[in-house]
DNA sequence: GTGAAAGCGCTAACAC
DNA sequence: GTGTTAGCGCTTTCAC
């Protein structure tokens, strides 16, 4: 059973195939259709359940409505639920996704880019690692939608939608020096991304402040959790003063609870623990974590909704969009202030 | 700058399309088209960037090197996996894919399948919601590749990967038995899928083996995971004589935690804990938690090459291959028989 | 108000 | 060995 074309309706219906693709466009009315035509067509159109082959579509009109999403990796937790949001309004909008992983890493992604760009993706939703900026400039000079996420190129002029990064670890960072810890570190991957230099500034000016020194750790990411882990415990054992941590990611938390375990270092009683990124089970550890919570939703929201209203307003207007948006601060037990026993 | 055209370019060499069709398409040869020849629209294919366009490759050969990957939910973790690795695999073999959250909805499922036909994507991997035996036939009987993974439909005989869910609960459950717990409920959601059924199965089979009473609570499942928790408390009250748990899946496992967190149990002194599917940070936990961890790497492994395999092989062998995959049981804390102090 | 026809960029049957 | 040409299914200009 072959799929109808847009001439065979014509040919059964005795008219020409212009008229079927204006009614199927919403064009009847400008197009001064009679209203009784426009059903005729509507309803045959309906019975025999006849789509428009959106491949011929697109080599037409040049539109694909696929929108390409590029994460730092889709099993990460925190991109995943972002990709989920964004899947659910794209469809909603008529939009499919093509996604990928871009492990952060430019050559990678330059290829992954070049990829979307052949597809000809409509628009682009990007968490852009470092140095590529040639290559969204050119995307952009092309007049294609790019809205970026979770981080920024400061040398780029686009729509992004990011946290608070900065004021979000300095709060966490007085919250800390307020129960009294005084010797606190501040444990992240080594990047000068945007969003890793917002949460080592806020860490760095919230100790200034207090006039506290500042222990930094900045671990070398590796997707050999083991190669973490031992980074951390190395920096653990080198720093035995150590009363808190804060630590600026996720999965630097988790390994570094992991380091922690393995140093047999007691939360809070030992060293305080406060972690970049809340996650399910953190309230169920013994004792539960403390973290700084991303409204991934909101992120995620914001973001599609500044793609899709690129899309919809092409060349409108170039008025750049950044959106920053608060975290939220839960406080569990690993960073209360405990009573030393002496 | 416009993007060039194999028109453009035989224009320039002053040789017809076809020829730089073929050559592009590796048809040199069998069309014995002179080496020379090759050679320098090869070259200047090269210094022009040309890129043949993919939409109208498309529209030409019915093909879009596009697979459709349907989970139950991207966010999830073992599903977010699965797509990270599936999204490799597929890249290096020139494929993409577009991807879609079932939410395990029939109803759903069937709208997104719908416009994965329309998109006209070259082959699908699913992780099939119930109910969905019409439209994946339909699909077969278009001569579509499907391949299942995680869970297959009895009623339709396509490829499919899964891991030995009843051989998984049977060795856990055994194992359970062995510590001497006697009074070991599985806890898990309502699903007749054959996974669920699969690990039900295995866990009715060595509790009636032992001659031990099951206890089973099927949960329904939902997005709001305070209900989940409260439908396990509330089990957890009316079951006190219990000793231990097997959870049939990670959000039943940490809901679990949470419930039994709520309940003021302690683990694994008051009911031991075992959950399907291993997580990061269960050996974090205190106690740590015992877990059946499924390879997600093995399972998507086998799920892409088998949909690779069918693409390259079109209609060549309609012989269905079914994989399945050992788990591995993961032996912490939260499993072991305690000493009670009497 | 409706239709004929061009053309988006490509592949491949067929001609020479 | 290489070129001509028909179409894949659609949109849209232009003519009537």
């Amino acid at each position: 059973m072959k799929k109808l074309s847009i001439t065979d309706i014509a040919k059964q219906l005795n008219i020409s195939k212009t008229t079927v693709s204006f009614i199927l466009n919403n064009r009847a009315q400008e197009k001064r259709i009679s209203e009784e035509l426009v059903l005729r067509v509507q309803n045959f159109i309906k019975e025999v359940g006849y789509k428009p082959n959106p491949i011929a579509q697109s080599l037409r009109t040049g539109k694909t409505n696929i929108i390409g999403l590029m994460v730092e990796n889709i099993a990460d937790p925190f991109f995943a639920a972002i990709a989920r949001h964004i899947e659910n309004k794209a469809n909603k909008n008529g939009y499919k996704i093509i996604y990928c992983s871009t492990d952060n890493n430019t050559k990678k992604t330059k290829g992954l880019l070049q990829m979307f760009r052949e597809q000809n993706v409509d628009g682009y939703i990007i968490a852009p690692p470092p140095d590529i900026e040639q290559e969204i400039k050119s995307l952009i000079d092309d007049g294609l939608p790019v809205v970026f996420f979770d981080r920024h190129l400061p040398d780029i002029l686009t729509d992004y939608v990011e946290i608070n990064n900065e004021q979000s670890t300095l709060n966490a960072t007085n919250y800390l020096i307020k129960q009294g810890f005084k010797n606190i570190a501040f444990i992240t991957f080594s990047s000068m991304q945007t969003q890793m230099k917002g949460r080592l500034d806020g860490y760095l000016l919230a100790m200034h402040n207090a006039g506290l020194k500042p222990y930094i750790n900045q671990v070398t990411f590796d997707p050999d959790e083991t190669l973490v882990i031992q980074s951390i415990y190395d920096f653990l054992k080198k720093n035995k003063k150590l009363d808190a941590i804060l630590f600026g990611a996720v999965q630097a938390g988790t390994s570094g609870l992991k380091a922690l375990k393995k140093a047999n270092l007691q939360i809070p009683a030992d060293v305080a623990v406060l972690s970049f990124d809340d996650c399910d089970v953190f309230e169920l550890f013994s004792p539960s974590i403390s973290a700084i919570a991303q409204p991934i939703d909101k992120i995620a929201e914001h973001t599609i909704d500044l793609l899709l209203h690129k899309l919809n307003n092409a060349n409108t207007e170039t008025r750049k969009e950044n959106i920053t948006i608060d975290t939220e601060l839960i406080l569990r037990e690993s960073s209360e202030r405990a009573i030393k026993e002496n």
